[in-house]
This record gives structure tokens, sequence and C-alpha cells, in this order.
RNA sequence: GCCCAAGUGGCGGAAUGGUAGACGCAGGGGAUUCAAAAUCCCCCGCCGCAAGGCGUGUCGGUUCGAGUCCGACCUUGGGUACCA
């Protein structure tokens, strides 16, 4: 081979690999053992720029800690249930399961050409019966410890195709295929008591020192612990059955401000209203149109009606306040019902407004002016004067007046003070076909029926040949299946019916990196290898799976601990976690009539920073844009393997951003990226013979020692751009220096080595060249000579007033009033001052001097 | 709406409160070559002939010193419980 070739390499090595069986996963030796995982894939047909960067960087960790001494287990496998299967075969015929498993065999092929180091003996895809049957065992044992249960909830109803519709399938609140408005229906579900655990997610998130902050402070706020008070206010007059509304707040201290009380159109008494009342009938319809996010009520415009019921203030028995029904009062938080403070709340402000409701303030900024419109929010931290207080003094902050009239009312026996969570019930229930059966039965005389587990698992029905699973109709085909319904009650033998529910797809995410322990269990997982195998050491995945995924998982995590699934220590199953960014496009984009027009890559000639069509046709570039095939900004890696090979894709993807950010995928970075790999190769396979030099083979044998340092600082901490920055650096070093063959070859050896979890075939290729023995990937990770790395001199630059103005160059461990005599009598100061008296010289050693004057 | 981030040359980005722009791309100049490709060397924030001045989204603050800390705002991205 005369020049480098990625195709030959990178086949070769992995063939090595694969025989030496490197990356299986082995519990033997006294090694410590390393679990790195990265979020596993959905299988949408073809593998993604984005899985490149992500499967590599977990590829980086996983062949240093196997070179590093210990035994790694690196698994991949699918998440594969969920609604793009059904989505194509509503679009274009076929089955979901038949989609899905011919995804992820197209998939596996599009990642080995890659060189993970992954024990692929491990893998499994979520669909699998073997998986899912084991994720019934699971639910079972939950319902048995009382952590499931079912109540009603709202989903998204689309009154056309009479079908439950995902939020994503809500477009501006209408149904994505019938076009329909949206209702809110409520219907009865299934539920994971997560909230049982609110107060252990939220402080056990103090000990996940290796998370990110902002995942902690995300989950924290999700998770929403709030103190306040709990009360009730008395109906001047009873209807339908009601003589109070019980409502909770947090600002307790703005009751004197109260103008109104509001209840959800989901309350009982707005039910028990709308009934009986058909002008409160069409105003719930109203308020239950549009989509059930968070983001959809909290935008919508706020509704309101009077009922024209009256209650009376806790603290004056002659202050009548109206009870409204409006549309952003959640059922789903708190009691359904708050009190309206108009002055201190913006939505109440708004509402306020609208309907002409008195505003009273309560409290005034200690200084300056209470502002001229909208509500007066300070953060509850902050003094402000009270003008109606409830109790406390006249100024106080907002934790005290809080808690001073939390105190009162409890005097009083007005209310109680109660902790309350945002956090709600995780509703697993979703009436699809492509997901895990909910293995319960319903039967007329004994309910609802758990599954024997000697029945497990429950499988979908396939139904090849006259009767397919039909999915040309809206709604979930095991509903209306002629037979799969249709089953003998566990508990009595009747005729009975299956639930036809399956479960959300993140439960199938939740308990994954467990599974990965004992991939083929008969029972959801192995404790010994459990015990041995968790935590996950290293969990990557992107920041989008900051809240949900993760908290289900720790949910999880504790359920099974509670069942006797997972070991005591496993409560927290990630011990660190790494979010990546996203790997990025630019877009290509003209207009036809109106209309853009994205074009290919391929088809855009870039000169001087602007793009061109072969027509000469200038096109928009649209920088860093989120991949997407309607923009055809796609990067597909299989085309980018063909053409420079697996290394070039690995190292580009690593080189340019910080991992936690975007990369933007570049033709001339990957391009640039392959130069530089071929460059390094020639160094290997064209060393040559030159005589050894004593002092160039001593500076290369320095360089060497601060390469091992920098580059292993940077995996270590995630930062593997700057990894590659000293190794860019490293490899401009090896090149110039003068050193003798032998010197070159062992700082070659040392640079192979430092490569070889980026790059690993080409590091495999030049350490057989080198003549380096056995394989890269077993070789002990190079460790730095803290002799080699210390410098004698170094260099200070001199400020004056924080200006640079020069710089000396001192012995290391110079006193520091040789050094300020120094700097002063430098060219730089000397000007500067122009014969000005210095009033002060500051000298950080080591790194500055500044002169005050 | 609410929660969480990010914003630095033409571009991607570097920088424990201590020389802003490491490293790479693009660009310019040169060497090599019959010529080219490939490769190698040098230059490269902005304004200015220069001295020097200005520069890390915007505005203000703390500090001997701020890209970094604090406050407000703007823009972009992620999440918002049935996308995964």
């Amino acid at each position: 081979m005369s020049r480098y070739s990625a195709a030959e390499i990178e086949p070769k090595w992995q063939k090595a690999w694969d025989d030496a069986q490197v990356f299986r996963a082995r519990r033997d030796g006294d090694k410590p053992k390393y679990y790195v995982l990265e979020m596993f894939p959905y299988p949408s047909g073809r593998i993604h720029i984005g899985h490149v960067r992500n499967y590599t960087m977990g590829d980086v960790i996983a062949r240093y800690k196997l070179s590093t001494g210990h035994n790694v287990l690196h698994p991949m496998g699918f998440d594969a249930f969920g609604m793009p299967a059904e989505n194509a075969a509503m679009a274009n015929g076929g089955h979901p399961k038949d989609w899905t498993y011919s995804n992820i065999d197209t998939m596996v092929e599009q990642m080995k050409p890659l060189g993970f180091g992954l024990d692929w003996s491990r893998m499994f895809a979520t669909c699998d019966p073997e998986y899912y049957g084991q994720q019934q065992a699971l639910f079972l044992d939950f319902l048995e410890k009382g952590l499931v249960y079912r109540k009603n909830a709202v989903v998204n109803w689309d009154p056309v195709d009479m079908t439950v519709l995902a939020n994503e399938q809500v477009e501006d609140g209408r149904g994505w295929r019938s076009g329909a408005l949206v209702e809110r229906k409520e219907l009865t579900q299934w539920f994971f008591k997560i909230s049982d655990f609110s107060e252990d997610l939220l402080s056990a998130l103090d000990g996940l020192d290796n998370w990110p902050a902002k995942v902690k402070t995300m989950q924290a706020n999700w998770i929403g612990k709030s103190r306040g008070l709990q009360f009730a206010w008395d109906l001047t007059a009873p209807a339908e059955g009601f003589e109070q509304i019980e409502v909770y707040t947090t600002r307790p201290d703005t009751l004197m401000g109260a103008s109104f009380v509001g209840i959800s159109p989901d309350h009982p008494l707005a039910k028990a209203l709308e009934a009986k009342d058909p002008k409160v009938a069409a105003f719930c319809a109203e308020a239950r149109k549009g989509g059930t996010t968070e983001e959809a009520i909290e935008t919508a415009e706020k509704l309101g009606y009077d009922t024209g019921l009256t209650v009376t203030h806790p603290l004056d028995p002659d202050w009548k306040l109206p009870v409204w029904i409006a549309n952003f009062i959640l059922m789903d938080y708190g009691t359904g019902a708050i009190f309206g403070v108009p002055a201190h709340d913006e939505r109440d402000h708004e509402f306020a407004s609208k309907y002409d409701l008195p505003i009273t303030p309560v409290f005034e900024p200690v200084e300056g002016e209470y502002p001229a419109k909208g509500a007066y929010v300070p953060p509850k931290p902050e003094k402000v004067r009270f003008t109606r207080k409830v109790a406390g003094e006249d100024i106080m902050t907002g934790n005290e007046a809080i808690d001073a009239t939390v105190a009162y009312a409890e005097e009083k026996g007005i209310g109680q003070g109660v902790t309350k969570f945002r956090l709600r019930d995780w509703g697993l229930s979703r009436q699809r076909y492509w997901g895990c059966p909910i293995p319960v039965v319903h039967c007329d005389d004994c309910g609802v029926v758990p599954e024997k587990k000697e029945n497990l698992p429950i499988q979908l029905p396939y139904d090849e040949g006259d009767k397919p699973i039909d999915f040309s109709v809206p709604g979930n085909p095991l509903d209306r299946h002629p037979t799969w319904r249709d089953c003998a009650c566990p508990a009595c033998g009747k005729p009975a019916k299956r639930e036809t529910d399956t479960m959300d797809t993140f439960v199938d995410s939740s308990w994954y990196f467990a599974r990965f322990t004992s991939p083929r269990a008969e029972t959801p997982i192995e404790m010994a290898e459990a015990e041995y195998w968790m935590n996950v050491d290293q969990y990557i995945g992107g920041i989008e799976h900051a809240i949900l995924h993760l908290l289900y998982s720790r949910f999880f995590a504790r359920a099974m601990q509670i069942c006797g699934h997972l070991p005591q220590k496993s409560s927290e199953p990630f011990d660190a976690l790494f979010t990546q960014g996203m790997v990025t496009h630019a877009i290509y984009k003209t207009e036809k009539d109106g209309r853009p027009v994205f074009h290919y890559p391929e088809d855009v000639e870039l000169r001087d920073g602007k793009g061109f069509l072969k027509d000469g046709t200038e096109v928009q570039i649209i920088p860093s844009a989120k991949m997407s095939k309607s923009k055809n900004n796609v990067v597909d890696p299989v085309a980018i393997i063909d053409q420079y090979g697996a290394d070039t894709a690995r190292w580009f993807v690593l080189s340019d951003s910080p991992p936690e950010r975007d990369v933007e995928w570049t033709a001339a970075g990957a391009e640039a990226a392959s130069k530089h790999l071929a460059r390094v190769w020639r160094l290997a396979a064209e060393l040559g013979d030159a005589p050894a030099n004593a002092t160039e083979d001593e500076t290369l044998l320095r360089e060497t020692h601060k390469a091992i340092r920098d580059v292993t600082l940077g995996v270590e901490s995630f930062g593997f751009n700057a990894s590659i920055a000293k190794l860019y650096g490293f490899t401009n070093a090896i090149q110039k220096s003068k050193a003798g063959s032998e010197a070159k070859r062992e700082a070659l050896k040392v640079l192979a080595q430092l490569m070889s979890p980026m790059t690993p075939h080409l590091a495999e290729e030049m350490w057989q060249i080198l003549g380096g023995t056995g394989l890269i990937a077993q070789a002990a990770w190079p460790v730095a000579d803290e002799a080699m790395l210390v410098e004698q001199n170094v260099t200070l630059p001199i400020q004056v007033n924080g200006k640079r103005r020069g710089e000396i160059t001192v012995p290391k461990d110079m006193p520091k009033d040789e050094v300020e005599k120094l700097a002063l009598a430098s060219d730089g100061v000397i000007r500067t001052l122009d014969g000005a008296q210095p009033k002060k010289i500051i000298v950080v050693p080591g790194r500055v001097v500044n002169v005050v004057v």
C-alpha cells in the first residue's frame, strides 16, 4: 500500500477485533468494570450522522476505558416500538413489524463499518417478544406492589376520525389527517405512581454529581415542589351538592387581593353545572377545544364563564366573590380550583381585565414606582411593603409573608400549609397497535384481572394471510381485532376481553439499560449480572431527553428495586450523564413561484462563501440547520464512509465543536479530516532512518509527554475537540522535528495510541507499521511522566491598567519583587507610563503582572 | 406562556477571573512541477500609512483586571407530560 486507503484498512481491522473478541463484555478477572451506554436509536430506516457522533463519543470512552484496564460493557439495541412504524403502514401498506425489523437489519449493516467497539452479542429490540414479555412481567409486579392504577385522563380526540391523537398529530389545534378541531376527551387509562417518589426523585438529584447542572435544574423544576396553603371557600348557597370549593395557593399572602374564584372545566362542580345548564355545557365544550399540551393550554386565549355562584371571603364574611369557570385552570394540578389575584399574577390580570373584575393590590415596592400596567410580581425573596396584609410585618419578603399567612391560617383553623408537587402520575396507556400490550383482562364478573405470568408474553397479533392487521382506517387495530381481544378470564375462566391499550414507548426505554446486563435472561434481569455491571458509569444522549426519559428511568429503577429486579445500589441507574449536541448542516434554498425549493449539497458549488447551482443561480445558504429530509440537507454516513472511510467520519464529528454543542457538517471539514489522517499515515509509513540527535530527541520526548497529558485530560473530561486540537499540534511537532527516526517511531506509536479511540483502524495500521505488539485496541494507555512536563521559564504578559503593553520571560520561580522590577523596566511599561508613578503592582505568579497607575 | 441552554474573526471554535482568537476550515502569497493534482513553507480579527485605537449578541454593574461573575434585554435552540 503506497497511500492511505481506508477501504483496505478498515474491514481488515474490524475482522481482527471480531476474531479476538476484543469488545465482548466479560465478567472474569480482577479488573474493574465500566459500563458505557449511548441512548439507543429508534430504527427509522437509515443511520444518521447524528448517530455517528453519538456512538463515536461512547466508543471513544469505551476504547479508552478498555486500554486503562477495565472490563467494558458497551452494548447496542433498538427502541423499536412507536408511531412511525404505524404511520409507515398507513402510508405505504405493509406491517409495522416487517418495517421495523427490516430497518433494524439495514441500520446494523450501516453501523458495523463504523468500527464501534460494541458487544453485538447483547443486541435486542424492544419489540422482541423476549423483551416486551419481561416488561409485561415488570408491569404485573408493579401492579402487585400498588405502583400502577387506573383513572381518567384527557386525550386529544379527533371528532371526525373518532380516534385519539398524539400531540404531534395535532397541528394548530386540528387533527393532522381530518383537519377537524381537536377536543379534549376523558378516557380511563393506566398510570404509574411516579408521584409517590416525587420527594425522593427531587432530593436524590443532589447526589448526581456527574450530571449536568442544567439537567438537574430542569428535573427539579419539572417535579416542582411548592409549599402553599390549602383551604376552602364557602359557597354563599349550596349548589349541586357542593358547599365549598377547595383551593390550593402558593401565594396565600395575596388573599386580600382576591377578586374571583376559578374552577377548571373538568372540576366536579363544573361538570355538575354542565349537566344541568346548556349554557355552561356550551362554554365547557368551547373550553375543551384544542390540544392537551401545556403549551396549547397556556397560550390559548383566556376564556371564562361566570357561574353566577358566589363564595364568602374566609377573612371577611361580608365580602362575596364570583365563581368563574376558566379554561386555563388544570384539573391535574392542585385541587383544580384557584382564587385569582389580578394585581399580582399576570394570567389573573389578563383574565380580570378581560372580564372587568376588580384588581386590588396588597403590596407595593419598598422603593420605586408600582408598575403602571400589568401585574406586579416581585420575586419571593424580595422585600415589599404590604398595604393589605393577612399577617406579619408591614415590610417583609414574599417568603416571610407566606410563612406568616400559613401560620395565621392554621391558627385560625382556616386552612393548612401543604407541600405539593407539579409532577403528575405517568399515564402509560396508548390506544395504538405497535407497542407492548398491557397484560390485563377485563372480565364482566371479576373486573380488571392481571394476566398470569406463565401466559406471558402476551404477543401482538401478526396475522399473516387473509386477515392482516388493517391500518387503513383510523384507530387501534387491536380494538377491532376479530379474535385477539377474546380470551378467558385468568381468574374465573369465563369469556373475557383483553386490554387493547399498549404501553407508552417511554416504558420500553426506562429499563433497557438494565436488560443489557443480561439480555437473554428469562426474568427481567439476572441479579448477579446486574450486581456486577450496574450502574451505567457513563450515559450519553441528547438534551431532548433531559426530563422525561431520564426521570422515567429513575422512577423505573426505584420501582424495579422494590420488586427485587435491581440491586439496592441502582436506585440511580446513571452515575454520569453527558448530553451531546446535534450534527447540523446548511440548507441551500431558492424560491420558485413564492415557494421554497431546497437543493442537495452535491448540486451546490461553493465559491467565496456563496453557493451557486450548475446554471449559475445563486442559492441562499441557511447555516447550521437541523437535518431534515424535507430540507434536503441530510448527510448520509454511508456515503461518507464510501468516500472517506469511517475514521474520517469519526474524526470529523469529534473535531470541530465541543461535544455538548451542535456541530455543523461541512464537506470541506470532512475533506480536511481525511487529508490529516492521510498525513498521519504517511508519517508512519515514510519514517526513514535518520540518526539519533540527543537534543532533538529529548525535545520530541517532552512534546510526547505533554501530548499524553493533554489528550488524556480531554478524553476524560469529554473535551474531544480539545484532544483533537492537541493531536493536530502533536502531529505538527513530530513532522517538524529533527529528531532521529527511533525517537520519531516512539512518538508516532504514542500518537497512534492517543488517536486510537477516535480513529481505531488507522491507529491499528500505524501500530503494525511501527512494530507495535499485538492489537493497539488491547495495548495499555500511555502514561505521562511528570518529570518530562516541568517547564523552566514562563512568559508573563505585562499590563498597565489591565491593558497588555508587553511581556517578559522569567524563570518559573522568580521572586515577586524581582518580577516587579523587570516589569517596570520593560519597554512597554516605560513608554506607557511616560514618567507617571505606579500606584500599585499586582503580580500573579506564573500568570500576569498588572501595573496600576 | 413557562422551564433550561447558547450567542467570540469570513466559518467551526480555544481561553482555572489574568496575553481574546489555540487548533482547524476558507482566503492570500511562495516552493516543488513541463503543467497540474498531491505535498511543503509563510501570512491571515476590524479600522489605520503608522503611532495607535476598537473588538467576545445589546445595555448597565462588580473588579487592579470580565468572553468568564451580577442585573436587565434581544435572538436562536431544547423541553412542555401521546414524537423518540
